[in-house]
DNA sequence: ATATACTTTCAATTTGTTTTGAAAGTTCAA
DNA sequence: TTGAACTTTCAAAACAAATTGAAAGTATAT
């Protein structure tokens, strides 16, 4: 397989993956695209190489904006602007992590706190099953949360070679 | 808050959540219904509460039995069949990860594999620049996979209590 | 065997999401 | 200023996913 085939599976897949996970297919491919583009790209080539409108791809480009994926490159002497993802997978992942976290997990794990708190005898078995179902979730989150801070904060080679340690 | 309220919020917030991952809205949905029903029900049940129809329920239910989420009860001396969802958070978790695992991950760390073997001069800056991706990638994924496997063999209390004096 | 109670299927429809493209907005050099 | 180069917006259109409901299928009791 040559490069340019390989780059059209990679985009094409990784949009696919990304939809299975909640993430609109042309955003995941455009940072596909830019993942592996070794130098700054601009809206036109992006527009020419995975054939989508200008419109679609400002949208989706001004959104991983927003998730800290991509940054804006202003070449001097250019009047365009040039785009550039992150490369470092361990710092894509924790930005992912990070922003799904804030936008997600956070507002769930406060609506279930206030859940728990429902008027009701505890000895009735609905009121006792929904409000153990609640407080199940919510000590999984709360676990889950705290393991997803230490895994912000940690750096890259702490996950590869000392985490794993742990795991044997 | 009431019950019959709180039951409402957490199946439509349970829903709306789960979108955001890629899960249908209503199989989320009817997910938290059984997971805060004390006792099986039936698919009438479930057209009621939550207003759907017949063929909507079916399908959806049998999508979270392929999950593992839920089973099917047959009551003796009972025509009608029940269904129920596993309580146990730390169960539900370890399921859905090992599903997402084997559906998701799996072909995706599969295809970067043979992506990493491109025809093609690395001293070229775009041939490395997509092998690096590829290869950063597939090495993150692989230390998430082997951290996935370990939780999902590992139990419960393992988890909330154990591991956590690591990540301190 | 047949009626009854129940479950499954799937084509048609509805609903929700993404994409387009033309128009409006911005920036900047001359 | 003006106009050329570029970016942003957003209503309409295209597309994709979820939902319905009626018909077909299945199991069971009599």
């Amino acid at each position: 397989m040559n490069l340019t085939e390989a780059k059209h599976q990679f985009i094409a897949s990784w949009g696919a993956f990304g939809t299975q996970w909640g993430i609109n297919r042309t955003m995941a491919q455009i940072h596909a695209l830019l993942m592996v583009s070794a130098e700054p790209i601009t809206q036109d080539d992006i527009m020419e190489q995975l054939h989508i409108s200008r419109g679609n791809v400002n949208m989706n480009i001004r959104d991983l904006i927003t998730w800290g994926l991509v940054d804006r490159i202003l070449l001097s002497g250019e009047r365009k602007e040039y785009f550039s993802a992150e490369k470092d997978v361990w710092k894509v992942a924790t930005q992912i992590i990070k922003e799904r976290k804030k936008r997600e997990l956070d507002p769930m794990m406060k609506l279930l706190a206030t859940l728990e708190n429902i008027d009701g005898d505890k000895k009735d078995k609905d009121v006792k099953q929904f409000i153990d179902t609640v407080s199940g979730i919510r000590k999984f989150g709360k676990k889950a949360d705290q393991m997803l801070d230490v895994m912000i904060k940690a750096d890259e080679s702490w996950f590869l070679t000392g985490m794993m340690k742990i795991f044997k």
